[in-house]
DNA sequence: GTCTATAAATAGATAGAC
DNA sequence: GTCTATCTATTTATAGAC
């Protein structure tokens, strides 16, 4: 593979990632990314394959890289759970393309199938970061904390920042629906991580 | 209009609207519409003049008769806030397609934009049965409650059984993702709500 | 209101020259 | 590894007979 070849992969990977996320799969055509990828039509499946392994390629990439950086993120920062749980969400804030394609994949029977035959085993019982966001409760509460309670505190947590991201995203923005600033959205956030936090505290 | 014609039109509606949420938009072709509601490829044209303003149509009928209902079955029912939720919850789950193809939908910003122009003015504000949720919350706690923290308990609680109701759409069906039996889950909703109700009564 | 036939555009994928 | 050209299939939409 010659440097223009990785040029070339990359782009398209680049590109079809944000088509894909903004028009979803069947949405998306091999020759709409080739024209904003600037690389010829024939390319893209000489690359790829066919369009579906493109597909699947930015999914299992975008999958593992948020797992990673989330987990990175958590190991670099010496923070308290509801900071932890903030900076998730602005971690899902910046990749809202994906989490968004993430999101059309598993509600598409066709595509999640798919993906669930060919997932990484470690990380696929649950969302990206899941297993992350679990230490840091556990680690906040004190080590007596029920398994059940914490997939309910992780699933608290979670639902409210992917809903939060997912509605920020596409409908917050330029409609005028009170109390969705940033701001609002954050502190809506701290004060759920504290409610649950204090229930789990409570229950031990 | 014929008794036929009504017969038809209406079982295009009702297989597109399966289609739709599973396939979405782009992956549904009418003419599998029509395979599978068993009539003429060219009478979805002819009832609904073209495949974007079948799936509107469809889109509007679901969000309307999903305002409804939910505001009916809270009227109707002298239920507290606990149950009312897990009950909002129960007709999510009963109306899962409909709820993921509005989601589909959403987070196509093609559809996204032509939808917000049309939507009926009383609820496109917030999700279907939002107010309804609300004067739940209000009537509970009791009058005094800031608007602020209002929204943050909708959102939370919306949040969450939105969430739910995919997740167990798409992901919990096979797979062996712990404490997501319908048990789980519903006792999950309870605790949240427990949980946000008692913040918000002592914040008071 | 329903049907057949077809127009017109677009899709994914590939063959073959360079 | 990149390109043009093209094959094959499928799409939406419509015209016109019944």
């Amino acid at each position: 593979m010659t440097d223009q070849g990785l040029e070339t992969k990359d782009k398209i990977m680049e590109v079809a990632r944000i088509l894909f996320a903004d028009l979803g799969f069947e949405g998306t055509s091999v020759r709409a990314i080739a024209f904003e990828a600037n690389v010829n039509v024939a390319s893209v499946n000489y690359h790829f394959s066919n369009k579906e392994n493109l597909f699947m390629e930015i999914l299992r990439q975008g999958y593992s890289e948020c797992s990673e950086e989330l987990r990175k993120i958590y190991d670099e920062s010496e923070l308290n759970l509801e900071n932890t749980v903030v900076v998730f969400f602005r971690y899902f804030q910046s990749k809202s393309h994906d989490l968004i394609s993430q999101f059309k994949m598993m509600m598409s029977s066709q595509h999640n199938s798919k993906m669930v035959s060919q997932g990484t085993e470690d990380e696929l019982l649950g969302p990206p970061g899941g297993k992350v966001l679990a230490e840091a409760i556990l680690k906040e509460v004190g080590g007596k904390v029920k398994e059940e309670d914490l997939h309910w505190a992780v699933k608290c947590l979670f639902s409210h920042i992917c809903h939060m991201t997912i509605l920020q995203t596409c409908c917050f923005k330029d409609n005028h629906i009170p109390y969705t600033s940033q701001d609002d959205l954050e502190n809506g956030i701290r004060r759920l991580t504290r409610v649950v936090l204090l229930d789990l505290k409570t229950t031990v």
